[in-house]
DNA sequence: ATAGTTACTTACATAAAGTAACCAACTTAC
DNA sequence: GTAAGTTGGTTACTTTATGTAAGTAACTAT
């Protein structure tokens, strides 16, 4: 074993290869939503987005509001970090237009 | 349920999310390799490496030719499609560079 | 009091990944 | 000629991740 990647960028994939993270950060890009709108929007389980989006917290790429309204609004929106993930967003967008069939 | 995510954005995340894939198509970036280059280098197990590498041929990502040497000689490349993913990875570098520690 | 909403959590089932041993084909060393 | 080494895998088994569905807490509306 003579691991030759950069422990950053194995780091950032660590993050970004987790099953639904992009989608979730892809969808936040259009700006701060709640869990349920995430839920239906993504596809991905309640389960699986609620681990994902404190993952996501943890790295700082997710920033958590409670607005206790009635019934509470819970808004997840991108923190600095998580908006720099635009650009990179972007090229995914642009190679899937480039060179996937649907 | 009203998915609101483009499909082929949808189908660049799966391809992209599954683990190993991405560390997989950056290391074969970097040139041609044999099958046990990319396990060491990339730190994936075998059984992993094999399935995942017969999913990227199948997506016409990546190339497997066989030369019959001795011992026998298999090398994996990038195809056009996979090498138009440089990009994207470059981009994935620099956020990697700019927003993580290590 | 009953039912509805949001944002979760819990328990259980299934799918994916890790680990390690094994195999085929061919080579070199002894 | 036979034992051991190399490459590129596969197989069997274990552990981890994810999916599914039901449950919970706090509050409102009827």
């Amino acid at each position: 074993m003579d691991k030759s990647i950069c422990p950053r960028f194995e780091k950032a994939m660590t993050i970004l290869s987790q099953r639904w993270t992009g989608l979730i950060i892809y969808q936040l890009l259009s700006g701060p939503q709640r869990f349920c709108t995430i839920e239906s929007s993504v596809g991905v389980s309640g389960r699986v987005l609620s681990e994902r989006l404190k993952d996501l917290e943890n790295e700082g790429i997710v920033r958590r509001e409670v607005h206790p309204e009635t019934p509470v609004r819970i808004e997840y929106s991108l923190t600095e970090k998580g908006k720099s993930l635009e650009p990179l967003m972007k090229e995914i967008e642009k190679w899937s237009q480039g060179w996937l069939e649907v």
